[in-house]
DNA sequence: ATAAACTTTCATTTTTTATTGAAAATTCAA
DNA sequence: TTGAATTTTCAATAAAAAATGAAAGTTTAT
């Protein structure tokens, strides 16, 4: 396998990932572009690379820039944005678990805490809380874990983690 | 905030939530209505409860049987199936688990294995890599934690988990 | 001020995914 | 067996999401 066919194959591979978990496939092809090119890279070589229209690619660049996935880089004398991706993968990891907390997890636990104040009169009532307090901590465990995530500034923290489950 | 009040609001949010991770938005609410419902219910039921169609109820049901997420239930002397979901969250949670790690994490980890093995002659195939290696660490650590989550049998290892990062 | 270089926007089109509903298949009681 | 009750399938349709591309907007050098 060359090097072209691997490079080819993982931004594949990432695109089809990226679509199971809710993210557009072009966004993640992006970023994997991003993250195997060893130089910054401008709108026109990823238009070309991954065959899309400009209004397309500066949208999902404009997301991941948003996301903090991936910087702009000016260079001198050009007029042109390059962008490169951030390459250390923790930080990656935390920036994702960040927003995605922000995005989704945040608004859900909201949702719960207030499905908890219902009236519990109601032999139906009262398991129907009993559901929701249940549900609640596994989306607190899921918070905690992102949480965790996000604050592990150090990898040995992370180690630490994973000796737990060994 | 009347009981059924709480119970759409439920359905609802946790709809959206799916349709953020990937899951289709029938398929969440059909769980979730199963989740409330303190009795089985039948195919019927569901229809005029979500408002959708016989086929689109059965497609999700069977799907929902599949991630092992609901089950059926016969009743003496009744032709229909009743259907009610796995009420043990941390069930839920490892099922889930289950079925993501072996649809998504394991095919990307042998895509990773694949693209590791190609002649590092050039600095960029170097490059090239170390890259898929680091990204081998991340999907790795994801992987474990999945598998943690799979073989969690006891909640008191949750705890110890959680107990890390407070 | 002008224009070239480049970026962003957004109405339209394309593609993908989900839903419908009616027909076919299955199950079971009589 | 027949047929009524129920489930499953699947081609057609609808809805949602993503992509296009041309026009509008910006920036900078001269």
């Amino acid at each position: 396998m060359t090097l072209d066919e691997a490079r080819n194959r993982f931004i594949q591979s990432w695109g089809t990932l990226a679509t199971q978990w809710g993210i557009n496939r072009t966004m993640a092809q992006i970023h994997a572009l991003l993250m195997i090119s060893p130089e910054p890279i401008d709108t026109d070589a990823i238009m070309e690379t991954l065959q899309i229209s400009r209004g397309n690619a500066n949208m999902n660049l404009r997301d991941l820039l948003d996301w903090g996935l991936i910087y702009k880089q000016l260079k001198l004398g050009e007029r042109r944005e390059f962008f490169y991706a951030e390459k250390d993968v923790w930080k990656i990891a935390r920036q994702v678990a960040k927003e995605r907390r922000r995005r989704e997890i945040t608004p859900v636990i909201e949702v719960l805490e207030e499905l908890k104040v219902i009236d519990t009169d109601s032999p139906e009532a009262r398991e129907f809380q009993k559901v929701i307090t249940d549900i609640s901590k596994v989306v607190g465990f899921a918070d905690n874990t992102l949480n965790a995530v996000i604050k592990a500034e150090e990898n040995w923290l992370m180690s630490q983690f994973l000796k737990v489950f060994r």
